[in-house]
DNA sequence: TTGAAAGCGTTACCAA
DNA sequence: TTGGTAACGCTTTCAA
């Protein structure tokens, strides 16, 4: 191995500073039964504070870092909670699994992330198995739509489950998110309202910007505005998908108007590549994004966008699974956090 | 708890579709022991044919997912790799981290990520604890400096260890980095040599950065160029503080030169609020980042950076635990991935 | 407030 | 090729 040897002479003196230093060692620096141990470390409050006090030195002295793999399978509580996205690198999920974990971190639970990409189906079931393997005590999906064999395999595990970034009124379990649809048709309002006769569209395959593109394209169709153009570009996103996205809807003959996109990201690349043909935002063409990404006002004021509340998600999902977990009753196992069309100066 | 009822009835029939199956129920449900069945999922080749098939139904009709807490226990093997990283959220770590994860995923091993943020000391004893807790195989850390209480944990729990995102002689155990003092020395050369006279330095309040800086700042000063003017930001950086950073500088004066910042992200802000106020890039004012980052070069063709090869330390840093593990032998325990500056029309 | 004994579900070790 | 038995390190349950 490394980092020192590793002999575990059998030698049942004091083994100070041991990479296998265990509860009993514990209990025998003590002069207690390990089960003592157990409860000073656990339920410190159930042992007299002279023992305690006794404990923590010989756990200081020993070094003693309690095996969570042991106390998970002795108790069925691994203090575990899965949370599964498309990808860590997204910017979007980053910040959704990040108020998620610090949410449960203070509840002494640690997030096992688990990265799905960009599936035909939303989860792999070889990745699902592989975290239930862990026994998590939750598991924070990304999506509402699973394979069947995902969903046997998620209910089967019997633990509290949320679904977020969507919603559906049939969760597995519990789910907060908001509805694709809804925010599809806001946008259409949104545009219809300011006048704009002419839309592209810069949208990503994904499941969810699909449904959003769907609705917006219906609402406007039924509005009168037709002839939208649609660039379709594979996730993940990135500003030179953007840049080519507009490139090609110009290339289609779009040249004034507003471009949807179903990515910050995305409305950033469209408009680093309008920049870079000097035309004018928003008043020859108009950018509308989604997600109200940090970055996307500090670059391009002009940018609007709809704006999810992601701490929310990520805050609400982590109520919800501690909630699920203490075996309180959930009052309502459908969150809608909504979104909100925040406009920036697309006059 | 939540998705179906968990009354476990004392019937001993099949119990199918039971969270709770077991390897003895797989075992019961073939026909032959434990033992066998653990062998056919672990080690295939030591099981005859008919018996792994038989098995391989079993586990299929009972949907048996087995327990890694237990098996991490009864092995001593856990299967998990943890990693350390000041923050998911920062773009560079997580592309790390994701090349980490890919290349030990196909070893057959998990990924638990823990963020550190950007504390005085590299990390968090109790996060450490935390971490060690679950038994991992094999850690990844972020930066060479650690108390000397985190050492003690570090080293105690005497599992492979490889340090990442800079270098020293003498690691823990192994360590993938580059040297920060030599892309600072690097960056002062390349300025030399463009004979820019003033610079600005841009740089967040994080040890690697300040190390980075003070090497530049030395060298430049060896060289007569005198006068720098610094803004120090907090991290983690934002195109906000960029912005900022240069509205600090051209506050104290400068208004001609090349602005060193200690990230794209911060370049980008500094280029973006350049932009805002007229100035021509690269001809008034030149911009240097670091890193490297993917949205960089399509937002602003003109940012020179200092290009670090982050799948590169993700697969290696992969690769040097994996041998470790094994127990093969590790040739070179100190491993620079180097740097290279990316020029890019700062004519 | 403390402890003894019996698991938790798996794998290591040694036999057959 | 297969199996019996004894851990692995902890917590639960019941008793004192």
């Amino acid at each position: 191995m490394s980092a020192g040897s590793n002999n575990n002479t059998e030698t049942t003196t004091s083994r100070i500073d041991d990479a296998s230093v265990t509860l009993e060692d514990v209990a025998r620096l003590t002069g207690v039964s390990t089960i003592t141990v157990s409860r000073a470390i656990n339920y410190p409050e159930k042992v007299a504070a002279k023992t305690l006090e006794k404990v923590s030195r010989a756990i200081k002295q020993t070094g003693y870092v309690p095996n969570l793999l042991a106390g998970g399978l002795a108790s069925r509580r691994s203090r575990l909670i899965a949370a599964i996205v498309p990808a860590i690198n997204n910017q979007v999920y980053a910040e959704t699994v990040q108020y998620f974990s610090n949410s449960l971190k203070a509840a002494g639970y640690q997030v096992l992330l688990g990265e799905s990409g960009y599936p035909r189906q939303d989860e792999h079931t070889q990745l699902i198995s592989a975290i239930l393997g862990r026994r998590p005590d939750g598991l924070l999906l990304t999506g509402v739509n699973h394979s069947a064999d995902c969903r046997r395999m998620l209910l089967g595990a019997k633990i509290p489950l949320v679904e977020t970034w969507d919603l559906t009124p049939t969760p597995l379990d519990t789910v907060v998110g908001f509805s694709h649809e809804k925010t599809g048709k806001a946008v259409a309002d949104y545009i219809i309202s300011k006048g704009f006769q002419r839309v592209g569209i810069v949208t990503a395959d994904d499941r969810r910007a699909l449904v959003r593109q769907k609705a917006l394209l219906n609402r406007l169709e039924a509005h009168g505005i037709t002839g939208t153009l649609t660039s379709t570009v594979a996730p993940p996103t990135n500003l030179g998908l953007g840049r080519s996205g507009l490139k090609q809807l110009i290339g289609q003959g779009f040249h004034e108007g507003i471009v949807v996109c179903s990515s910050d990201t995305l409305a950033n690349g469209v408009m680093t590549e309008a920049r870079a043909r000097g035309i004018s935002i928003p008043e020859q063409i108009a950018v509308i994004g989604f997600g109200d990404q940090s970055f996307a006002a500090d670059l391009y004021p002009a940018l609007t966008t709809v704006r999810i509340d992601r701490p929310a998600i990520g805050k609400r999902a982590a109520e919800l699974l501690l909630a699920r977990i203490d075996g309180r009753a959930v009052e309502e196992p459908v969150i809608d956090v909504g979104f909100e069309i925040i406009e920036r100066a697309t006059s």
